[in-house]
This record gives structure tokens, sequence and C-alpha cells, in this order.
DNA sequence: TATAATGTTAGACT
DNA sequence: AAGTCTAACATTAT
């Protein structure tokens, strides 16, 4: 579910709430999880975003990643409310509660880094650079729309935002990496400097299920120009989107503006 | 009932 | 060898 956007919403928004908060207990309600980091006693010293995961920098050089993957999403709860259905984590602060919720039980949470964080390119929030996007994707036969949401390259662009990007750009999801020209990743790199900011201010996209740390809703949605358009006029041509499927993922475009 | 869903990855195939 | 595709994970909604 959540792409860089709606990450770095919630990031945010704990950096604000839970930073110098001590842990008081892990409640582990998914034996799915596995092994958790011992948190009890900790101060959280600073909420960090590598991609779409969110690393919580304790006291005592320890350490907390977490990935929400499809369905994941983080709740803050003040008062002794019920524990909404999926909860599969709670972690007691002073001041709250803080529930992992995940109906599909994909969302990941360890005590180490994951084995790979890194990514080539740096954080698309802080601006792509044409250039460096040539030079890594110099070569590769892969699809432009695969090369975006490979996170070797670029850490944080998935479904959603990549067909938007490319949208925005005017650049056919299936063309070649590779055999772009620099003036097509110059307007890639232009489209996710529009599409990107704009999606962390609205906190995100909201299609469904995803919600902000209080449980409201993005307004991003207001925003996309294909995606689950199919059908649908392109609200710059008037043509209509067209929806086909790439790496087992759902990719929609404009046929007459995606060149 | 069948299909698709904002992610990742192991294993098969080319 | 590198790149690409499929299935799997688990659940809900249309």
């Amino acid at each position: 579910m959540p792409e860089l956007p709606e990450v770095e919403t919630l990031r945010r928004q704990l950096q604000e709430l839970v930073c110098g908060e001590r842990v008081c207990s892990l409640d582990v309600r998914d034996p799915k999880l596995g092994e958790l980091p011992s948190l009890a006693g900790a101060r959280i010293e600073a909420v960090v975003r590598l991609g779409k995961w969110l690393k919580f920098e304790l006291s005592r050089a320890r350490e907390a990643w977490l990935h929400l993957r499809m369905t994941g999403r983080l709740l803050w709860q003040e008062s002794a409310a019920e524990i909404p259905a999926h909860t599969r984590l709670t972690i007691t602060l002073s001041s709250g509660r803080l529930h992992l919720i995940d109906p599909r039980r994909f969302a990941v949470f360890l005590a180490r880094p994951p084995r790979v964080t890194a990514s080539l390119l740096p954080d698309p929030l802080a601006g792509l650079d044409a250039r460096l996007l040539a030079e890594a994707a110099c070569g590769r036969r892969m699809p432009v729309k695969s090369f975006l949401m490979d996170q070797r390259f670029l850490a944080g662009i998935g479904n959603i935002y990549a067909c938007e990007i490319l949208a925005e750009a005017a650049v056919h999801p299936q063309r070649p990496a590779g055999g772009l020209a620099l003036a097509s990743w110059k307007a890639i790199a232009a489209a996710a400097a529009i599409v990107l900011p704009r999606a962390v201010a609205c906190r995100g996209t909201t299609v469904s299920d995803w919600r902000d740390l209080f449980g409201r809703s993005g307004t991003n949605q207001d925003h996309l120009k294909v995606y689950s358009r199919q059908g649908k006029p392109c609200l710059r041509c008037g043509g209509e989107i067209e929806r086909l499927v790439m790496a087992g993922r759902g990719t929609w475009f404009c046929p007459s503006c995606q060149k």
C-alpha cells in the first residue's frame, strides 16, 4: 500500500509525536512477525525513512525497522479505545499507543537493518538527476516503469507513483529504460519533482485503505491522472486511458500523450 | 465466484 | 550471466 509519500507522511507525523518518548511495552498479536526487538525502556530518538522503510533510532544504539508492504498502516491512539481489527503489534508509550494494522499481514518489523536498504540513486524526494538516471539505466532493456519501481536503483517509488510520474512526463511505460534520451530523463525528473512533493503535501493517496497516523485519508487521489482510470478521458488530450499488465502489475497510461 | 489490490522475493525460464 | 516473468505470501472488496 504505502509508497514513498505515504511512508514520509508517517515519518513526519511520528517524528513530531513520539520523539523523546520512552517505550513502555511491546505487545505482539501476530506470531508471524517473528522475533521482535526488545524495545521496552528504550527512548525514541529519531524516525528516519529509507525508501519505503521506516527506521526508529533508539537509545543505547538500538533500532527498529518497519516495512508496511501492501496493507500495513500505523495508527496512534491516546485513549484506551478498542484495539482495531487486524492489529498485529501494539507499542505502548507513555502518551499513547501505536498500532501496526495490516490485514494482509505482509508487513515486517526487524531489530536489525534489512539486507538491502541502500539504493544506487539519492532519495527521489530530494530530486532526481536526469544524468544519474540515464547513467544507471544505460544498457538496460527493462521497461522504464520497471526501472522506476526497482528499489535497487530508486528507493520509494511504487505502482501508483511510477504510473503518475510517467504520465506527467509523457513517457510510455514500456519504453526500454536504456534507450531513453536525456530529454526524457529530464522530463521524468521534472515530473517526479511535481508528483512526489504534492503527494506528501496531500498526506498520501487513499484509493482504498491508506490512512495517516491519525486515521485520516490522504487527498492525493484528487490529483491522479492515470492510475486506476482505464476507459476514462485523459485530462490532457481527452483520449481514453488504457490499462495493461507489466510484471504482473496494473499499468495505466494515455496512449496518445505518452510516447 | 473470479479478479485485483499502493510490495517483495525465490525460483524458473530465456 | 543478466534480465524477465510467475507464483507465493494473506485478506478484503468489487
